[in-house]
DNA sequence: TTCCGTGCAAATCTTTTGCACGGTC
DNA sequence: GACCGTGCAAAAGATTTGCACGGAA
């Protein structure tokens, strides 16, 4: 298991497809690479204007590179039912799903096995050649809930 | 288990939540209760405008009603990774998700009692008191995939 | 009579596109 | 040198809001 060449690994990927290097994509994989759970396409540009993380990227560039990443499978998109779509990098070892807080739009990552299990089972037998599947629980989170 | 007067049930169930009826909205409801699937905002207005189905609905009344309409628990929110946010009539007696042809779009339902098992099992040990959940399926469809 | 439900038009907000410039190959 | 990647500004498209009127309670 490699350790977390993420960003080099992405832009080899990259490269193998054909697209030359940029300096807003690198800063983009710079910041995905060491998030934990998905992010807004604006919350990313303001991460990157914010911090010395990088380097300021135009909003268009955010959307632009999301799109480019996700057809090559680097990045997936979330639905979370908020007004916004997220992204997250995909991670072969560790595939989730997430749980999503409807009151302060908290958004946290979680996986289990049997569910995984139900799914592979179950799209052996649907009418659709399975690629994805994305599973979203909805809910009240501690801090909203108790407290 | 009761036969088929959701209009009727919804209705009621709008005026004990204290709202007043109205024509358009008794369309929309009227138009959802036939639907075997999920509908866009735009879909429900184009149907109520071309047949004879009932009266046409203003755009934004179509939005407001689905919007009040989930607030009462009476329709549910599907995000497809579409453009655009479906929605459909909740029925207690038939839980389902989807799958989504991301070719055509098309969008069908499925229902899989193994993955609900593991959906509740899991509920119980996460950090969230889940409330609702939401299980998409992404893929190609026959049509789209063979001939 | 008092409000709520509805239509219409304008506003908002996220995401996309057009165009020009600068960097990569 | 040819093209792609990027920024900026404008466009597009979905959804929301403001306002005024007509119907429900």
């Amino acid at each position: 298991m490699k350790c977390e060449p993420w960003t080099e690994h992405a832009e080899a990927r990259l490269a193998a497809a054909g697209h030359k290097r940029g300096g807003a994509r690198r800063a983009v994989l710079e910041l995905l690479e060491h998030q934990s759970c998905a992010l807004t396409a604006l919350e990313i540009e303001d991460a990157l204007r914010v911090a010395g993380a990088g380097r300021s990227v135009s909003r268009a560039s955010v959307y632009r590179i999301l799109d480019q990443l996700e057809q090559v499978g680097l990045v997936q998109r979330v639905e979370t039912g908020q007004a916004m779509v997220r992204y997250e990098r995909v991670s072969e070892h560790h595939h989730h799903h997430h749980l999503v807080c409807d009151e302060c739009g908290l958004v946290m990552p979680f996986s289990d096995a049997a569910l995984e299990r139900a799914i592979d089972e179950l799209s052996a037998h649907v009418p659709l050649q399975v690629s994805e599947h994305e599973i979203v629980l909805h809910g009240a989170c501690s801090d909203c809930r108790g407290e």
